[in-house]
DNA sequence: GCAACAGGCAACCATTGGGTTGCATTTAAC
DNA sequence: GTTAAATGCAACCCAATGGTTGCCTGTTGC
């Protein structure tokens, strides 16, 4: 889908970089990674902040598509969503490797002149 | 340097992906990757923002490390910080990291019930 | 059935963020 | 030495964000 447009996965990517942007985001995706799937109210035990503050911050991450929620029971059990992850590692190795190629070029013109 | 504290790196990377959070500013960054250095004035003729957004978003970039300036005649020239890419992408690797790691020990578990 | 637990909803607040406009300043060009 | 280009600086605006508190609704567990 789309190698040939990294503009568009450049655009789609933004949104996951935005909701990663967040000390207290990036503290709750690596613990649902290290620690698996974990209810809200065994999320807000390690934060410092409410845990209103924690809902919303997963509402933020399910809205960039990173992290689903599912109901067991009385509580609502939060998992992460790899893709999301890989989506945006690619998209950096992307603009990396565009970087390379622009030193590579570089390189090669100056051997050139 | 802490390779044993995931924590800190991970803290510190929150400010990059939020820099990277922006379109305009994902933008920006893919291009000064695949067109090399340019002037302010030339960044802004590819946006569709004003220079002064132009401007502001380039010091937000450049706060997180992502990119450095400097002064050419009248003009003053960015360029890419690809190091604080590259740490980025590393950071996205612990984390997926984990998770298979986190996944591995589930599939053990399970086998060994 | 009732108390305690887990979460949803809504209002509210302060701060940041992205954007603009207007004007001042430096540098190149001729 | 003027003029035009490239940028810096500052004020201002509105919307989005991160956070809180208070209260209501389900769900356990006994």
């Amino acid at each position: 889908m789309s190698a040939r447009r990294p503009e568009a996965k450049l655009n789609a990517a933004a949104p996951v970089f935005a909701a990663l942007g967040d000390a207290t985001r990036l503290r709750l995706v690596a613990r649902l990674c290290t620690g698996g799937p974990a209810s809200i109210a065994a999320l807000t035990a390690n934060a410092d902040v409410t845990r209103q503050a924690v809902t919303k911050h997963l509402h933020v991450l399910e809205g960039a598509g990173l992290v689903h929620g599912l109901r067991r029971g009385r509580e609502q059990v939060w998992e992460i969503e790899p893709a999301k992850l890989d989506e945006a590692r690619r998209c950096l190795d992307i603009i990396s490797t565009q970087w390379d190629a622009a030193l590579e070029r570089l390189r090669a013109a100056v051997e050139d002149g």
